[in-house]
DNA sequence: TGAGTATGCAACCATTTGGTTGCATTGCTC
DNA sequence: GAGCAATGCAACCAAATGGTTGCATACTCA
């Protein structure tokens, strides 16, 4: 879960997902040319990748192909971004309750503090 | 978008989103009982949040009470992660396909190179 | 007004991260 | 078997990250 997390926070390793994205089963030389950095640079970003295991690596002889693997970003989507997505809603409440009791108590304390 | 996986990628910040899922609009000092560590290195967390617009924070006297915004969450979950979830099916026939071809060529050649 | 509380700001430190270069290994092809 | 191509492995480096301590500032309340 929180090897999910750390691979999607690089953007270099999200766009090699959206390589594989656009054409799945890469080999590792095609997902270099992608990215402007070393050969070795993007074996590290693709290490994390199938750590995480967003990303399946299969050798072919001497060529080593990558495939996508979707499932953990389901799972992070279900068991946690679609749980606060249904908390849109009361959250903007939270909110305004908050914004009408401030304005109550009169003043504009929302700003007040951070203004030196 | 950056800032908003960057902020999700450490454990301490999804522990204050779920602290403040448990009970929206809590101020800086509750929020710290749950994190074992300073105040101060959980204001950085917090201001990773904040910057990444999943908290909104909001001044009432001395006391910073935090937001809960799913909407960054809604957004990420919209552009990335469903597009990915739709190729679940694609991507295993992909492998599928790749592994026949494999095994039609004879041997085992998916765990030959890693070997010694 | 003065004490105590909630927070901000800055300097500092150790570890992790993202990248490099150099060299070794495996496999295809002629 | 020789040469080339695809990848792996290790050492190294700079910058970012996650944490600390120390002190300043703003607000509340007796």
């Amino acid at each position: 879960m929180d090897a999910v997390f750390k691979a999607l926070a690089d953007s270099s390793r999200r766009k090699l997902l959206d390589q594989l994205y656009r054409q799945n089963g890469q080999t590792l030389g095609q997902l270099c040319q992608c990215l402007d950095m070393t050969r070795q640079a993007a074996t590290k970003h693709l290490a994390l990748l199938v750590a995480a295991n967003l990303v399946v690596p299969l050798w072919r002889g001497r060529d080593k192909y990558h495939y996508l693997n979707p499932a953990p970003l389901k799972q992070i989507s279900e068991q946690w971004i679609n749980r606060y997505e249904q908390r849109i809603l009361p959250a903007l409440r939270d909110l305004q309750t908050s914004l009408d009791e401030i304005d109550r108590q009169g003043a504009d304390a929302s700003s007040r503090h951070p203004s030196k």
